[in-house]
DNA sequence: ACCCAGGATCTAC
DNA sequence: GTAGATCATGGG
């Protein structure tokens, strides 16, 4: 295939990559400094590279063209569309988000490029746990070494995350051992084994109650609310929740409250004003917040 | 030496 | 049901 016309999009086949033309509201600082995914790693010449679900990628935006290398026009339809969540109209988010008041409307157009990845259930779990009291630096540390050691190997530095086949049984003090997640390796530990026994039914989180499918979520050890909230959102389950780490908390008090809130304040509030975008809104925010580092 | 980091868990009230 | 200590690890 050669070319293929996608609704607005076009793709074209290069030599030895794709290019896309036509895409809006997309920018990869935006989309892979957000905080949303651990695992791309810029390039030496202004991309990134990545892997997500088991496919890696090397992408490349300027000129308003996304050229993607690695991959083809049928792995982009059925795979990259999806996971870059390019099917869904930003603009109008954006629009709605932005008429809400005046901080969302900066926040918005500051991250104007941010789009919410549709990553692989599985990694998003184990790595959000990894999250807990842990810095963003340390995360991705930590998740790379997971890869390294227990994922399939691309090339001479290039792993796939790997599938709770391959984590289950691993004891918590060898994943201690070549991860260095410390106390959260039990977690891991446990989470491994049961979702690979129990296969989570992912399509019933996005159908059910937000309450409900917390409640499934955090009977995975090391999941409590934000960390439910992040993997539903993060995995593209349900965009109806409002993850609220830190960053979130302080932008919410400094922005909306005026004074300290709680967690439960800021999700009620989260829920009346932003609805069903508080997803979307979360991200902007928590982005906004965290490189102007507000509340520091 | 002390504090902190995309929190969750366990215990005590 | 909720405040408080505790949980590894590495960097400032």
């Amino acid at each position: 295939m050669e070319t293929l016309i996608l609704g607005k999009l076009k793709i074209e086949k290069t030599d030895d990559s794709i290019q896309v033309y036509g895409l809006k509201d997309f920018n990869l600082i935006h989309i892979f400094e957000c905080g949303q995914c651990f695992r791309w790693k810029k390039t030496l010449d202004d991309g990134y590279i990545g892997i997500a679900s088991g496919k890696m990628a090397t992408v490349y935006f300027d000129h308003d063209i996304l050229t993607m290398k690695n991959t083809t026009i049928e792995e982009f339809v059925n795979f990259w569309f999806y996971y870059f969540d390019l099917g869904r109209d930003y603009t109008q988010i954006k629009d709605e988000l932005s008429k809400k008041d005046l901080h969302l409307q900066r926040a918005v157009e500051f991250g104007s490029g941010i789009r919410i990845l549709k990553q692989d259930f599985f990694e998003t779990l184990i790595s959000f746990i990894i999250s807990a009291n842990n810095n963003i630096p340390r995360i991705k540390k930590s998740v790379e070494l997971i890869a390294m050691n227990y994922g399939e190997m691309i090339d001479l530095d290039n792993f796939t995350f790997p599938n709770s086949l391959k984590l289950k049984g691993i004891p918590c003090e060898e994943l201690s051992l070549l991860s260095r997640a410390g106390f959260r390796c039990r977690y891991i530990e446990h989470t491994s084994n049961k979702y690979f026994n129990e296969q989570t039914d992912i399509k019933l989180l996005s159908t059910t109650s937000l309450e409900d499918a917390r409640k499934i979520l955090k009977e995975f050890t090391g999941v409590g609310d934000k960390v439910a909230d992040c993997v539903l959102l993060f995995s593209g389950c349900r965009q109806d929740v409002f993850p609220t780490d830190v960053w979130v908390k302080r932008v919410m008090e400094e922005l909306y409250f005026g004074r300290t809130a709680s967690l439960k304040e800021i999700n009620e509030f989260a829920k009346v004003h932003f609805g069903e975008l508080s997803g979307f809104a979360q991200q902007y925010l928590f982005y906004y917040a965290r490189e102007h580092r507000i509340g520091l």
